[in-house]
DNA sequence: ATTTTATATCACTATATAATAATATATTAA
DNA sequence: TTAATATATTATTATATAGTGATATAAAAT
């Protein structure tokens, strides 16, 4: 009804999917993942990552500019950090949630490439 | 280092990035925030978001096949409801993470099409 | 000053995917 | 059965964006 379309402030929607953006890429999430356990340099994220160094650049920018990482120069280099503990809290909550749905969530071949399966539903 | 190598389980991101996908999109994320409220039929979901029908059960049958929310039918009418009470508690601590970072997030306009920003940095 | 090293930016391409229009399916009512 | 209603599917289009290669900037070392 009516109650509904009052919680749906379209700014605070536009605002909570974006930043769920930031954790719904798989190389963002990595680099994230990577910084759980503490600052890193951008060498050091494209070292462990694996990613090209200016893709790596790009998604740290990203992040940056949404306040999900902090960076700090020390010579020449750049230290990232994630700016909030709380980001970590909610990868917590949702890898509890993953360990219930993880199999729906892996079935979910939606907008995959990979889509090779062989099982239809 | 390596130690962080180990905790990067590539099948893990990738399957906990399609989680937040379900989250990182405006519209669905929409439909979630009302079905926070309880069971809504699609009908009544085309009616509050204000997205067409096509759009709300394509989104729907993402969220589905993730394990996000399930169906029921009653009659004509299919039902839908979050899957697990884990999803209010992902979104809420993403509220509380939102009132800190919120400022940068909203700034963020890295990806937006409306990048009608006068101010630079 | 020149070179080396670290990071950022930019232009471009390819892919993913959100939205739409048209149509199909399913359920109930007449 | 036929009509009406509710939802799903499909094909298509347009846009967003991830990745790459080339280059620029910045700091330190020679």
């Amino acid at each position: 009804m009516d109650t509904d379309k009052l919680l749906l402030d379209e700014q605070a929607i536009q605002i909570k999917a974006k930043l769920f953006r930031g954790f719904a890429d798989p190389s963002r999430l990595m680099l994230i993942e990577v910084l759980r356990n503490g600052k890193r340099s951008v060498g050091e994220l494209v070292e462990i990552t694996g990613l090209s160094q200016p893709n790596v650049s790009n998604h740290l920018r990203c992040l940056a500019d949404c306040n999900l990482v902090k960076k700090e120069r020390d010579g020449r280099y750049i230290y990232y950090s994630l700016s909030d503990p709380r980001i970590t809290m909610i990868l917590q909550k949702s890898e509890q949630l993953l360990s219930e749905v993880a199999k729906g969530v892996y079935n979910c071949t939606r907008y995959d490439s990979t889509n090779d399966l062989e099982n239809n539903e």
